[in-house]
DNA sequence: TCCAAATACTTTGACGTCCAAGTATTTGTT
DNA sequence: AACAAATACTTGGACGTCAAAGTATTTGGA
């Protein structure tokens, strides 16, 4: 069922067909959207044999970066943007298959902090070998069209607030 | 809790750190899933005032370019890139809501139209008209930025399969 | 000290997406 | 004409996400 046409070119014909203002910004977010769908289905596809989905490999791959393998859930969803409750149902599911265990912070009792067992530590390793395998999904883009997205999509995160750049740093 | 740097950057960096490859292409990877999460939220919350969702809008503006403002559910979904259980989802959403009526294809009776009701060509004009007042999501973005975006995805989308470009045309 | 407000996480429920399987109908071949 | 294969859509189940409400604990004043 391949189109022989692009199907966002046409959008963007009709859109200006229907007197419809902001064209320009519907086709950036279609591109972005259908983008995020090519990827997302590649990179779940690549690590299903693992038992993961991307939002639980980077779970995995963040505490595997923290010198103990270990962070309060909070803190997971800060560093990952994800809703608290996703959190807990990714790490419910992790928990589940033995790749992190719940433990008791030491000082703060409402705090709940994920550890990497050993498990999940060689699993993450075997994920971060497969999507490197793949590219993460953007295998089809260039280094140039890598370096222009990541520059035009930091513009969108720091306007949407995702972090505020220090006084003190330029990019 | 906005963080004072960039978690794409810090990923980036811990990566490196942990000697994992490709790490260009996670960070292409990971500002894509952003900024669709960013970009989905807004579109989202612009439309939740009418009813609507980005899915639904999406049948509904394809609907209203068509001549006759219906069309196979197939081909929605061909053109809309989704799965057909997603777009028999949705038609029921809209046709509960009064948006559009499923209606037998004349000469072939395991086909069903969706067609525009009134309500629904009202409606997708209103809400075409809020997706532009929020510039769909992409505020932040510049222009050399959508086009960038829009330039980078395309060849992706193209690796892809979405379509194919016919011999006869260059871009 | 005391208590309202903030914080951390979980639970529940509404939606959405996809896959796989099921039903109905049409097409293509023999 | 007969029937296997393809096509079109729907259904049911597994998962994911988010919002809102609930529980437990800590914090920050009065």
């Amino acid at each position: 069922m391949t189109l022989d046409f692009d199907p966002i070119d046409e959008a963007a014909a009709n859109w200006r067909g229907a007197g419809w203002a902001a064209v320009d910004a519907m086709t950036a977010a279609t591109s972005i959207t259908r983008a995020h769908q090519i990827l997302s289905g590649r990179i779940d596809t690549a690590l299903a044999p693992l038992g993961l989905n991307f939002s639980r490999f980077e779970v995995l791959a963040l505490l595997s970066f923290t010198k103990e393998g270990e962070l309060p859930l909070g803190k997971v969803g800060d560093r990952l943007q994800v809703h608290p409750a996703s959190v807990t149902n990714t790490v419910n599911r992790l928990e589940a298959d033995g790749l992190v265990a719940r433990k008791p912070h030491p000082t703060d009792r409402r705090t709940t902090l994920a550890v990497l067992t050993r498990a999940g530590r060689r699993r993450v390793e075997q994920a971060a070998v497969a999507l490197a395998e793949i590219e993460f999904g953007v295998a089809g883009l260039t280094g140039d069209g890598r370096r222009s997205v990541d520059a035009a999509i930091l513009e969108l995160r720091v306007a949407a607030g995702d972090f505020v750049v220090p006084p003190s740093q330029r990019r």
